[in-house]
Parts: structure tokens; C-alpha cells; sequence
RNA sequence: GGGCGUUUAGCUCAGUUGGGAGAGCGCUUGCCUUACAAGCAAGAUGUCGGCGGUUCAAGUCCGUUAACGCCCA
């Protein structure tokens, strides 16, 4: 068999995927209890970004995980619609044809934006396909699909009927350019410099002036008052007096109104019902009239003049400016940083605007859902993110849920045409209930995409129908996701779920962190700083994109994304595939492999599956408690710097063709058995080459498994844990490591042969030099070694200290005594200042008497080890 | 204005109940040692942001302060 010297991801990754796919491994096994992740869909328009890489690798290793730990697990996959994105695309290409959705209408919009769906729509799912997602992909949903459309019509007549939807003017954000409302968490906001104008509004009567501060001056043209503080001594006389509104020439009240802060501007402020939301909750308490003063594009309209209408709001602003300055009513200007809303899709300043929008009560809906996070049924993790949620659920505003768009669940209300009665219903309804006319209109806006997704948990499963997926796979375990989107929709899942299924819809919701690059900023299309991780994976392979990916992120931080970081994941495969084609060369003239009872076992196999057992428990415990880097960290530094530094390199010796035919097959069958193993371990993280080396591991070392995906994860035994192997094995390591500094002390090239002597201490010790110096021999390239309590120390030699042995490197002709001297004494000094720490703590009876017993223990025993090699060094001082 | 987070090796960051400061990358030195130069071996590097407190013992707990970042208003 040939195997390459570099590994090649290429060759390797399609085929497994297919492999898992078409054998139907990706949907849930088997009985017991399941284990189900929902993912946040992402959106249809989407294609592969780091976030999305970072997000789904972290499911993929933990539905792997649990797969392999035997329970039916599924990953429910999906996309959701997203509206207003979907819709700007598919209109973009539309004026490319000088073409708008207003002249080829609603039903030709609807269609091309489908056939664009059908034709573009699953990009994201095959990309990530390529990065090994096991999704369950014959349960994969659309929000737009006929399911879950139900479902949402279904949610939208419930909770109309139970008095929880209701229509209404309010002030809402406004993207003029989306030509749609947002909700209030679509709308992101940044601080602007801006200026505070002042101006000056003349009294009716004549006489003098108010002089008010805005950042907006174009609304005044929509002004109906001045509003001042009721407690303000200055403008007390003010209060109920008449003002001239300039440009306008309209008589508009001072009014005295709580909301006024006294300190900001002049203390006097203009007040806008239609297009300031504090302004409309004044305008409401005072009774005010609400005059709007732009179209739905941004632009005045009628109401704001005629020298005004059809001029955009920025257009107008600086005519206000230049009108008023022209009249002298312009007062002070001042820089002022304020806080400007943008549109989260297009980025353009929101205007607040009046206008009938739909909304949800949300009061009700919250109540339930923060009381389970209250009780822990649902846990936010990391814990600091359930404040996060607390102060939003606590401080919960309805929710504007109607979109003046067309793709989308358009709103199931109908209007009489003849009698403007509205009725709520699933269907259509042939007539009036009320006049009995059957000339009706459906309302023309949407739904919020969003009044889709928070439905995800259920409607991806049949519901309104009690189905089996329903019964089996609900509540979920668990979510993970971005915290940018608790408000957006964890939280309103959590409640939506409770509403209608009366259940949590997952007991975790794990939050990732943002993937930044290399200079801390976020990755964005703007700035152009974010790789297209199809390139990485064809590059370098998805198995080391997701291995250097969750190898840096600890669990809830931000990952630091770079080049040189994806290097760690490249390497490491490299390193696996190394040490795999390494056995497989040795493994060519196999004759049988023992059976597990037949095994000669030395130091370096109890010591290896020792260190096995003992990894398998750790890596198992991570992964359980999400904390994936820890578990990507432990299984590298068990398979490179254990398995491949040191059971390897020592198994060389033992895989010759003179070794004595037990030990060849013991090795050979140690090599197999815990690479094997190291597979499984792996393989949530590094599903692909895991499951090809497994697989080619199979062959020759019998697996009941068809396949690593649904392999058994490893089991640790405690028995076979062994602290008294690994402490002999690590005594072996300490020394062949000192005799190789040695070496490099003395810049002895490698192909000097050495030898050795080695003072034991103990009887115990004895043996083991005697039974393993071939250990030393090979990993220390030392040719003799005489050991034993009573060998005397040769002249000349340099040495080290080993815990409490001694070991002698004889060098005739090659030592320089002072030179030597120094090098120990700087050894010393370093020991004794250690040894002074430990003695003062000893010395202290308040350590004695308060420190835990095992504690002071520990101190004694690092106290007598200490001590030892202080004694030790100083001798070999005193001798040069 | 309110809340949250971060500050540990040159860089990016781990460090879960307080008890011997860690990883990856980078750096220095020597090696193509028959799996791997995407590698091997040996090494250097820290007033754990500052100050104060609790404790026998603080990177870890408490208070305070500074810088940076995020969210909300």
C-alpha cells in the first residue's frame, strides 16, 4: 500500500461524506434517549462565512460526540427565508432590467424570488456539507415550506384570538430605503458627531422668542408643541402661551410635560408625534395632533410645505438650516455625539415613523420564559449571558412583527372593502362576516422573518400535528448559537415554545464568541477581512479548519482568527497521518495478530494505555461539558507528545526484524490498537482523516463497527489507570531527557556514541535500568550503561540529577572542570531558592496548623525530593 | 447615562471548588536521527494592568482605580 508523505485532505473528505450520507448515519439510531440539536438556520441568501464555520463545526463535534456515545441523535437542519435580504436581492437584479417589483407586481415578484430559491438556495448546504455538518438532511426545512407556513398562520390566529396580536398606529423604525418597518432590535445604532441647533420660535403674540435645541431641525416642520418641564422655574410664565411655528406659520402650545430634561439644550424642546418616538408618548398624553410629514421614502411630503415636499430629509434639513438663518432664527450651534440608528440589512439612518403596524403582546409570553431560566430548566452557557437575557425579559416591549414587504407569510387578515371590517383567519373566508360581502383584501404586508424562526423548535416538527418527531425529539438538548441573537431569537423561542407546547424548547443554550482576525477587528464584508472558508478547506482541508478552530476558541470567547493559526489544525493532521503511515509500513509483514490475552505487555504498553484510560476520561468529560478547546487540546498532547514522541520512537526497537517475535507482535498490536482508539477520540473534531485511518486500521485489527461515525467512543477502565506505571515511565523520561541536555550542554553531534552511569537509589529503580536500558540506549543514543546503587562516579564526567538518582555522562578530555562548576552552581542556585521557599512554609506554624493535611504533605514529600538534589548537585560540586 | 466583559510569556489566548504559572505560534541552539523539516531534540522568556483588603496561602475571593471592547437607553 502506498501512503503519502504529506497528507492530501482532497482525496479523502468527498468520499467519506458520501459514505456517511449514503449509508443514512447522519439520521438517529437506534432506541434510547435522543439526543437533538437544533440549528440556527441560516439565511437563504447566506454563503459560508467564519462565523458560520465557528457555529456549526462547534454542533457538529458535539452531535458527533453524542452519536458516538450511542444515543439517536439528530441535528435538524435548515434555512429560514430571510425576507428583506431575500427580496433587495432579487430586486437588485430586477433594476438591472430597469425593472421594479411595483411594475411586474406581487405574484411575479413571488415567483422569481422562488425560482431564484430553487435555483441558488441550497449554496449554503452544500457548503456545509464540505465541512462535515452530520446533518439529518431528509428532515431539512425551509420557513417558507408548506409546514412550517402553517405553523405560522396557526401562531398568528391563536394568538389574535387570544387578544395577544393586535394592529395599531404607532411610532415604529422606518428604513426609507428598505421601504419597511424594523423591529427594534434590527435596528443597530452607532455614535454619530452630530450638531444641536438651536432655534428660535416667535411668541404669537409677538415680542420676543423660545428657543428650542434639535439634531433633527427637518421635523420641525412637523412640530405641534413646545414642551418644557413642569417643574422648570425659567419657563413657568410659558405654559399654555401661543408660539409661531417658522416656515410654517402654524400656532403650536407650550405644554409642560414631565419628559423634559431640564439640562439638556435649552430646556425647551419641540415635540414631533409622527416622527420621534419619546415625542409620540408626549403627543399621546397631551392630546396632540400627529402630522406626518414624510413619504415612505424619506422624503417630505405635502404636510411639510410645498417648498418642502419631494425633498429628501437630509435635502431638507439643510434648507430648514438656510430658511431659518435667513430669517434669523437661528440660534447656537453645537458638535453634539448622539447615538443614530442604522438599518441592520442596508445600514441606512432609520427615521421613526407613524404608521398601522401589526404587534405582539410580549408581557404575557415572558413571564413563563424567564421564570424557567429562573429554575434553571434552562441554562445559559457561559452563566454570565442569563443577565443578558433577565434584563431584556424584564424589560420586554411589544414586538412590531408586520413588514411592508412581499416575500414572506403574508399577514392573514382580510378587509371588507364594503363595510372596511377585518377579520382574522387560516383561510380565506368566502364573505363579510359582518355586511356579507364577498369583496375582500388580504392585508399586503408580511411577517417578520423572524415570527418564522421563533417557531424553529416545533414547527420544523409537524406541529400543529402531534407527530412522532414532536413526541420523541422535543425539548430539544442543546442550542447553540451567537449571542448577538438572545433577543432576536432564543428568548423568543424559549417563549413561544412554553405558549404553545407548554415545554422548554432546549435545557442549554451555549454561546460562542465572534471570530475576529488577526487585529481584533470582527469580519466583515466592508473591511474585506474575512477568507472564504471554501478556499481554506480546499486548501487545507475542513478537518484542519475545524481542529485549529476549536483548538482556539475556549468555550463563550472570541477566536482570533489567522492564517498561522489554521497552521496548528494542517500540521497536526500531518502529524497523525505521519504516525499512521509509519505503523502501516511496519505492519505489511503482519502475520496474525495475537489475542489481547496473549500480549507480552512491557513499561512502555501499560504506560501508553494507561495514559489512554486516563485521556479517554478526560477527553470524554470536555466534550460533556462543552468545553471543546480542552478536549482538542488533550487529545493532541496525548497523540503527538505521547503516543508519537515517545510509544513510537521506543516501539522502533521492538518492531525490528531480529526482535523476538512476541514482542514485534505486541507492539504491532499496541500501535493499532491505540491509534484506533485515538481515532475515536478524535473523531468529533477530525471526522474525516479519523474515520480514513480507522478505516484502514479495521482491515487488520478487527472492529465490530462498520463505521467510526457511529463507532463506540472509548470507555475509560480504571483499572487499567496506573499511577505506579506511569510514575516509572515518567522517571525514564526525566532521565533520557536529562542525559539528551547533556548532549546538547556539550554540543555532542548525534552520531557520538555515549555511555552512561546511573547511581539508583532504590532497588526498584535498579530494575528498571536493568530491564529498560534499551530505552535509554534508543531515545538518548547511549551505547553502555552501567547502573546499580554502588557505581562510583567516573572522572572526568559531567552529570545530572534525576529526582533522587544520579547520572554520569564520563567524558575524557572533553570536560572543562570550570566551566562544568558553573553550570551546576547555577543549577544549585535555582534549587535552593526553591528549597527556601518550601522551608519557609514548613516553618510556619500557621501554615501547619490551618493548611489541609494532604496539603502539608505534599510540601514534606517536594521538601525531602528538593532537598535530595540539593545534596546531590553540591556533592557533584565539591567532586570536580 | 445603565449593564456586561477583557487586561497572564514577543503575539493570540487557556488557567472550573484559593495550595507547585500553561498551550499554540514566534524566538535561540543543534539536527535531513529510515513516519513526519507541515518534522526531531534541547532551551530562554512572566512585578498574572495598578493600589488596597480577606487568608497560613491570591492569577484565582472582596473593594478600588486605569485602559480597551461589547450590549442597552
Amino acid at each position: 500500500m502506498e501512503i503519502k508523505k504529506t497528507y492530501s485532505p482532497q482525496e479523502i473528505e468527498d468520499r467519506w461524506y458520501s459514505f456517511w450520507e449514503s449509508a443514512g448515519y447522519f439520521a438517529p439510531q437506534g432506541e434510547g434517549e435522543p439526543f437533538t440539536v437544533l440549528i440556527p438556520p441560516p439565511n437563504v441568501t447566506g454563503i459560508l462565512h467564519m462565523g458560520h464555520v465557528l457555529n456549526n463545526t462547534l454542533q457538529d463535534v458535539v452531535v458527533r460526540y453524542q452519536r458516538m456515545q450511542g444515543r439517536p441523535t439528530l441535528w435538524l437542519p435548515g434555512v429560514d427565508h430571510a425576507g428583506i435580504a431575500t427580496q433587495n436581492m432579487v430586486e437588485k437584479d430586477l433594476a438591472k432590467e430597469g425593472k421594479s417589483r411595483h411594475e411586474i407586481g406581487r405574484e411575479a415578484l413571488l415567483e422569481r424570488i422562488w425560482a431564484w430559491k430553487h435555483e441558488k438556495g441550497d449554496i449554503i448546504i452544500d457548503q456545509l456539507k464540505l465541512l462535515g455538518a452530520s446533518c439529518d438532511w431528509s428532515r431539512q426545512r425551509f420557513t417558507m415550506d408548506r409546514m412550517l407556513s402553517r405553523a405560522v398562520k396557526e401562531v398568528f390566529v391563536s394568538l389574535y384570538e387570544d387578544g395577544l396580536i393586535y394592529k395599531g398606529k404607532y411610532i415604529i423604525n422606518w428604513c426609507p430605503r428598505c421601504v419597511t418597518a424594523l423591529a427594534n432590535d434590527e435596528v443597530e445604532h452607532a455614535d454619530e458627531k452630530g450638531k444641536l441647533w438651536q432655534v428660535r420660535y416667535p411668541y404669537a403674540s409677538g415680542g420676543g422668542y423660545v428657543t428650542v435645541a434639535t439634531t433633527r431641525p427637518e421635523t420641525m416642520l412637523g412640530d405641534v408643541a413646545v414642551a418644557v418641564n413642569p417643574s422648570d422655574k425659567r419657563y413657568q410664565q410659558l405654559i399654555g402661551q401661543e408660539l409661531l411655528l417658522p416656515l410654517t406659520n402654524r400656532r403650536i402650545p407650550v405644554i409642560a410635560d414631565d419628559y423634559v430634561d431640564k439640562d439638556f439644550g435649552t430646556g425647551c424642546v419641540k415635540v414631533t408625534p409622527a416622527h420621534d418616538p419619546n415625542d409620540f408618548e408626549i403627543g399621546r398624553r397631551h392630546d396632540l395632533k400627529q402630522i406626518l410629514i414624510m413619504d415612505e421614502h424619506g422624503r417630505m411630503n405635502q404636510e411639510a410645505g410645498a417648498e418642502f415636499a419631494g425633498l429628501d430629509r437630509f435635502a431638507a434639513r439643510e434648507k430648514v438650516l438656510k430658511m431659518l438663518a435667513e430669517q434669523d432664527l437661528l440660534g447656537k450651534i453645537e458638535d453634539h455625539e448622539h447615538a443614530v440608528g442604522h438599518c441592520y440589512r442596508c445600514d441606512t439612518v432609520i427615521e421613526p415613523y407613524l404608521s398601522d403596524q401589526w404587534f405582539v403582546k410580549m408581557k404575557p409570553l415572558a413571564e413563563e420564559a424567564i421564570r424557567v431560566v429562573e429554575d434553571g430548566r434552562v441554562k445559559f452557557q457561559p452563566e454570565r449571558w442569563t443577565k443578558v437575557y433577565m434584563h431584556w425579559m424584564n424589560n420586554i416591549r411589544d414586538w412590531c412583527i408586520s413588514r411592508q414587504i412581499w416575500w414572506g407569510h403574508r399577514i392573514p387578515a382580510y378587509y371588507c372593502e364594503e363595510c372596511t371590517h377585518m377579520m382574522v383567519a387560516k383561510m380565506r373566508p368566502e364573505f363579510c362576516t359582518k355586511c356579507g360581502s364577498t369583496d375582500l383584501r388580504q392585508d399586503e404586508d408580511v411577517l417578520d422573518t423572524w415570527f418564522s424562526s421563533w417557531l424553529w423548535p416545533f414547527s420544523t416538527m409537524g406541529w400543529p400535528d402531534e407527530t412522532e418527531d414532536l413526541q420523541r425529539f422535543l425539548p430539544t438538548n442543546v442550542l447553540i448559537t451567537a449571542p448577538e441573537i438572545i433577543y432576536l431569537w432564543v428568548a423568543r423561542m424559549i417563549m413561544s415554545t412554553l405558549h404553545f407546547k407548554n415545554m422548554i424548547p432546549f435545557d442549554t443554550v451555549l454561546l460562542h464568541g465572534t471570530v475576529r482576525d488577526d487585529l481584533g477587528r470582527k469580519m466583515s464584508k466592508s473591511l474585506g477581512n474575512s477568507p472564504d472558508p471554501i478556499n481554506i478547506i480546499q486548501k487545507v482541508g475542513a478537518d484542519a479548519l475545524r481542529f485549529s478552530m476549536i483548538f482556539n476558541t475556549p468555550k463563550g470567547a472570541d477566536l482570533a482568527y489567522s492564517d498561522a493559526m489554521l497552521e496548528t489544525g494542517r500540521n497536526f493532521a500531518n502529524k497523525i497521518w505521519n504516525a499512521y503511515r509509519f505503523i502501516m509500513m511496519n505492519m505489511e509483514s503482519i502475520p496474525e495478530l495475537p489475542q489481547p490475552e496473549e500480549l507480552e505487555l512491557e513499561l512502555a504498553d501499560r504506560w501508553i494505555i494507561s495514559r489512554l484510560n486516563e485521556v479517554s476520561r478526560q477527553a470524554s468529560e470536555h466534550y460533556e461539558n462543552l468545553r471543546l478547546n480542552d478536549a482538542a487540546q488533550c487529545i493532541f498532547q496525548f497523540l503527538w507528545d505521547e503516543y508519537c514522541s515517545w510509544y513510537i520512537e521506543l516501539a522502533k526497537d521492538r518492531l525490528k526484524e531480529d526482535a523476538p517475535q512476541k514482542t514485534k507482535l505486541t507492539a504491532k498490536y499496541i500501535l493499532l490498537d491505540v491509534m484506533q482508539a485515538g481515532m475515536r477520540l478524535l473523531h468529533p473534531i477530525m471526522p474525516f482523516i479519523s474515520e480514513e485511518i480507522w478505516q484502514s486500521i479495521k482491515a487488520l485489527f478487527p472492529m465490530p463497527e462498520q463505521a467510526l461515525i457511529i463507532a463506540k467512543f472509548p470507555q475509560t477502565d480504571d483499572a487499567l489507570i496506573d499511577p505506579a506505571i506511569d510514575d516509572e515511565m515518567r522517571l525514564m523520561q526525566e532521565s533520557i531527557t536529562a542525559i539528551r541536555n547533556l548532549r546538547n550542554q556539550l554540543n555532542l553531534p548525534p552520531s557520538t556514541q555515549i555511555s552512561i552511569v546511573v547511581r539508583t537509589a532504590t532497588n526498584q529503580q535498579n530494575r528498571l535500568f536493568e530491564d529498560y536500558a534499551q530505552y535509554l540506549m534508543r531515545l538518548a543514543k547511549v551505547i553502555k550503561i552501567e547502573s546499580g546503587e554502588e557505581v562510583s562516579k567516573p572522572k572526568p564526567a559531567v552529570s545530572a540529577v534525576v529526582r533522587n538518582l544520579e547520572i554520569f555522562l564520563p567524558l575524557a578530555g572533553l570536560i572543562d572542570p570550570e566551566v562544568e562548576k558553573a553550570r551546576l552552581s547555577k543549577q544549585l542556585a535555582k534549587l535552593e531558592k526553591e528549597l527556601s521557599i518550601i522551608s519557609r512554609k514548613l516553618s510556619n506554624k500557621n501554615f501547619l496548623e490551618h493548611a489541609k493535611p494532604e496539603i502539608v504533605e505534599k510540601e514534606q514529600q517536594k521538601y525531602t525530593e528538593v532537598n535530595t538534589k540539593v545534596e546531590l548537585t553540591r556533592a557533584q560540586i565539591e567532586d570536580l
